[in-house]
RNA sequence: GCCCGCUUGGCUCAGUGGUAGAGCACUCGCUUCACACGCGAGGGGUCACUAGUUCGAAUCUAGUAGCGGGCACCA
């Protein structure tokens, strides 16, 4: 058979996932057992307007790890994915492309607007799922979902007038985040906070039928023109006297009053705070508390109204407000200017400064929902947050929960379910004929507005499967079994799943929320588009291969880590590992077939045999443990481990004398047989990490069949992402042969050791002679005889009760005191042996000197577990064998 | 201001009460018939600091420092 050395990822990729694809392995249709168990994650949908990035990368792998795992263990599964139709990224994406054209999207007007993002979309859109098949993900592609179809519209629409018609959802004037350049609202969590070096400017106020003036300090002077009110401390004597009095507002006909209100921090400012109940919410708060009048003196483009007088009226905010200053000190009522760093409020998405200001806008009351989250929570544990941190993120969020705000000006989304009659009365139905019929008119205008794009997503756990229908799916799959997503959406996404959840399923959405890491830059930064510092994966993909790009992200779990491509080096070497691993099974598989029976134990097994199925088995079981416990890093581990140290490094060089026989025998064929047999196990156990390698390589076994697939898809075409994972047999784990094993191994490198350090050459061979008190020790060396000479080379393998050396040698104490030893006539500078017997023995006494101390405590051998006294005086009887074996060695040097 | 996380070998990170681990980097030796993306043998860490709990602390508690993140406020 011709398999090249070095293992080629593209040519894998290739194949495989078309093939997956197109036979249906992916859907849980797959599964024919009626009694199969479930498991379903919904994708958290991408954007529509996105491409990959490491997050998504990150997140996908684990994902499918869980997916794939599942499957495999015969798990009727289903992974769903979607996407998102991101209001406010696609409409501008599809603006922008109206520029070049000269165009805006009021010259097309709503309709044909919306028409163009669909035209969009079905041509550019969703890159990121052709990126995904890359990735390896194996979502059921025949349940997409997206967004805006018609089906998730509907639960949309049902969602939001049963939420209206509980009195739910309302709609009213609030101060609401504005972004002058989207032209829209934003929710607070669209908000982002950005530190800014600023000013701070005090400006009096005169007080009506006095001489006194009273000083406020603020940041935006401009707003000054809307303000309607002065408030004070309620116990700040300084202005004890003035609560009450009149102001002339500056620049303006007004008369303003002084009020005092609690909110204000004496100890901030002058500790006088001026009201403009229009552009600031706490002022906001504070206007309705004491009646002040609202005045809206700029406008949704960030211009001065004329509310703000003739003078400024149509100047843009900033130019305002040095206009506004300017009058100030010509007045001599501009006190001071002090630099003063603030931070200020920016759309997340285009940076524009957000204008506060009072708008007409839809809204969700959010407590009663919060509290369907918080009892959830309290009662049922649920969702279980993993790590548990996030779930105290989650309830602090919850419980100072704000009203949503829902709406958005914008023409690509869900258009608000609400239509007005000529009379002003409005309609809230799931349908324009609902509405027209509860209105006994077909004169009606539907608002204008859409919704919030995290509404839908709200809904996505059984939006996508089919609720408000009960279909078979969402019976099926909800609630799904865990969440993955990062942790900047869990009040975004996260939460308002749970609560929508509860509201109209009355369950929760997922069991488990597994929060990933990010992954940083090399310098520790966030990743981002901004920044340009962003890695592609593709690129990685292309460079390392998919397989080893996944096992390096599942490596990262739920912490941080910078960005390293050595460490995706590293895996791709171990993608190689496993690639020549199997190319040495198959180069040798000649009258040999995978065979279940090669995997139980029998009496006459080799030492390696057996000790080869108990590592099987243990790291199949810790692996199993790992994934279920979501512990990521581990299962990498653990599986790097057992395939390259274990496996490669230990049983197939140990194996390899029988496996390359150059005669057929029944020796060579159950060997061969083993080793192809423990190969399909540990290929399975990869195979949710590393998915194109595992199934290329399964693929070449002599007898990778259908026998091997899980009895749940019996009747699938071979391949292992169906192959039933490994279940764990408790009864082939065999303490005794690691044991024996460990011995061996300890001898080898012993062997090793002394050739290295007396620099005899890799390729002479040696007489070694091997002398231990221990009949079990040697019965273990002896039956393993053949393949220790083979490991360290050996000329002549002497094992015997009392070792009989030349003096002329080079020697090393064994574990249970057995001693080691290579005869080398005129080589031996006994000066050099005995300094390195003289180190040796240092650091056994070292050793010795910290178990005894340790025994020696009596509170110890009184408290501490039996279990750990008994190890520690196991430990101690070692060192005392070693010791006096060393003292042996070090005289027989003399 | 409140909350959370991190601080372990040169680098990137695991470990979370009982002998300090990995990968990379480093040193030495190897074309040993699966693999130089490899093999073998090594060196290297008072686990940020202080105090406490404990027979025993990298691990638990409290505090300190540095770094990172979130939330609130910022007139």
């Amino acid at each position: 058979m011709e398999i090249p050395k070095q293992y080629d990822p593209k040519q894998a990729e290739e194949h495989h996932y078309s093939r997956w694809e197109q036979a249906g392995f992916f859907a849980p249709e797959a599964n024919q057992d009626p009694n199969a168990p479930v498991f379903s994650i919904v994708i958290p949908p991408p954007n529509v307007t996105g491409s990959l990035h490491m997050g998504h990368a990150l997140q996908h792998t684990m994902m499918d790890v869980m997916t794939r795992y599942k499957r495999m263990c015969g798990y009727r599964t289903l992974w769903l994915p979607g996407m998102d139709h991101a209001g406010i990224s696609t409409q501008l994406m599809v603006t922008r492309e109206l520029k070049k054209e000269r165009l805006s999207r009021h010259d097309l007007g709503r309709e044909k607007f919306v028409e163009r993002v669909w035209q969009w979309k079905q041509e550019s859109g969703g890159q990121i799922t052709k990126q995904m098949r890359r990735e390896g993900a194996s979502v059921d592609w025949s349940r997409e979902k997206f967004t805006m179809d018609e089906g998730l519209s509907r639960a949309v629409c049902e969602v939001f007038v049963r939420l209206y018609e509980e009195g739910m959802i309302y709609r009213g004037n609030r101060i609401v985040n504005w972004c002058p350049n989207d032209q829209t609202v934003l929710s607070d969590l669209e908000v982002e906070k950005t530190p800014q070096a600023g000013k701070l400017y005090y400006l009096q106020y005169p007080v009506k039928g006095s001489d006194e003036r009273i000083t406020v300090a603020t940041t935006r002077p401009e707003t000054m023109l809307g303000d309607t009110g002065v408030a004070v401390n309620p116990k700040d004597e300084r202005y004890a006297a003035l609560v009450g009095a009149t102001l002339l507002l500056p620049l303006t006909d007004r008369e303003i009053p002084v009020v005092a209100d609690d909110f204000v921090d004496p100890e901030f400012g002058t500790g006088a705070v001026k009201v403009t109940p229009a552009h600031d919410p706490n002022d906001y708060d504070m206007g309705v508390r004491h009646n002040l009048e609202q005045i809206v003196v700029i406008d949704t483009h960030a211009k001065m109204t004329e509310a703000a007088g003739a003078e400024f009226a149509g100047l843009d905010r900033l130019k305002a407000r040095e206009a506004v200053v300017e009058k100030f000190a010509e007045l001599g009522l501009l006190e001071k200017i002090v630099d003063y760093e603030f931070s200020i409020s920016k759309c997340e998405r285009c940076k524009t400064v957000v204008e506060p200001l009072i708008s007409l806008q839809w809204f969700v009351r959010m407590e009663p929902l919060r509290d369907l989250a918080l009892d959830l929570l309290a009662k049922e544990k649920k969702p279980r947050f993993i790590p548990d941190t996030y779930e105290k993120v989650y309830t602090n969020w919850l419980e100072n929960i704000r009203d949503w705000t829902i709406s958005r000006q914008l023409w690509w989304g869900h258009q608000i379910p609400a239509w007005y009659a000529k009379t002003g009365e409005l309609v809230v139905a799931r349908s324009f004929e609902e509405a027209a019929a509860k209105a006994g008119t077909a004169e009606l205008t539907q608002d204008a507005d859409v919704l919030d794009t995290w509404f839908s997503s709200a809904l996505w756990p059984f939006s996508t499967l089919g609720w408000p229908d009960e279909t078979k799916d969402l019976q099926t799959f909800y609630p799904t079994s865990v969440l993955v997503t990062a942790r900047d959406i869990i009040f975004l996404w996260v939460s308002r799943m749970v609560m929508m959840g509860m509201k109209f399923r009355g369950r929760e959405p997922f069991a488990d929320v597994y929060i990933t890491g990010t992954i940083l830059d090399p310098q520790g930064q966030r990743m981002s588009k901004t920044k340009m510092n962003g890695v592609d994966p593709l690129a990685v993909f292309d460079k390392y291969g998919v397989d080893a790009t996944r096992i390096m992200l599942a490596s990262v779990g739920s912490t941080d880590a910078r960005w390293n491509e050595k460490q995706v080096e590293s895996y791709r070497n171990f993608a190689n590992k496993i690639w020549n691993a199997s190319r040495f099974a198959l180069m040798n598989s000649e009258g040999a077939r995978i065979d279940p029976q090669a995997l139980v134990k029998s009496d006459d097994l080799a030492l390696h045999d057996r000790w080869i199925l108990s590592r099987l088995q243990k790291t199949t079981r810790d692996l199993h443990a790992a994934i279920d416990g979501y512990q990521f890093h581990e299962s990498v581990q653990t599986l790097y481990h057992f395939f390259w140290d274990d496996f490669c490094d230990w049983y197939i060089e140990l194996t390899k004398a029988d496996v390359t026989s150059e005669d057929a025998s029944p020796q060579r064929t159950q060997a061969r047989t083993r080793l192809l047999s423990v190969l399909d196990q540990a290929l399975r156990l990869l195979h949710p990490f590393m998915p194109y390698i595992t199934e290329e390589l399964w693929q070449r076994l002599p007898g990778a069949d259908a026998a091997l697939l899980h009895p749940a898809y019996a009747s699938a075409s071979p391949t292992i992402m169906l192959a039933a994972f490994p279940e764990t047999r408790g009864d082939l784990i065999d303490e005794q042969a690691e044991w024996e094993m460990q011995a061996v191994i300890d001898l080898v490198t012993r062997v090793r050791n002394l050739r290295s350090e007396m620099n005899i050459k890799p390729g002479e061979r040696v007489p070694v002679l091997v002398g231990s008190p221990d009949d079990q020790l040697r019965a273990v060396y002896s039956a393993s005889a053949d393949q220790i000479s083979r490991l360290v080379r050996s000329s002549e393998l002497k094992i015997s009760a009392v070792n009989e050396v030349p003096r002329a040698s080079a020697r090393a104490v064994l574990t249970g005191g057995g001693e080691v030893a290579i005869p080398l006539e005129g080589l031996i500078d006994f000066e050099q042996e005995r300094q390195r017997l003289a180190k040796e023995q240092d650091k056994l006494r070292a050793e010795a000197t910290k178990v005894e101390t340790q025994l020696g405590n009596p509170n110890f051998v009184e408290r501490a577990p039996e279990e750990k006294v008994n190890e520690l005086r196991a430990r101690i009887a070692d060192i005392a064998q070693r010791t006096v074996q060393l003292q042996l060695t070090i005289e027989n040097l003399q």
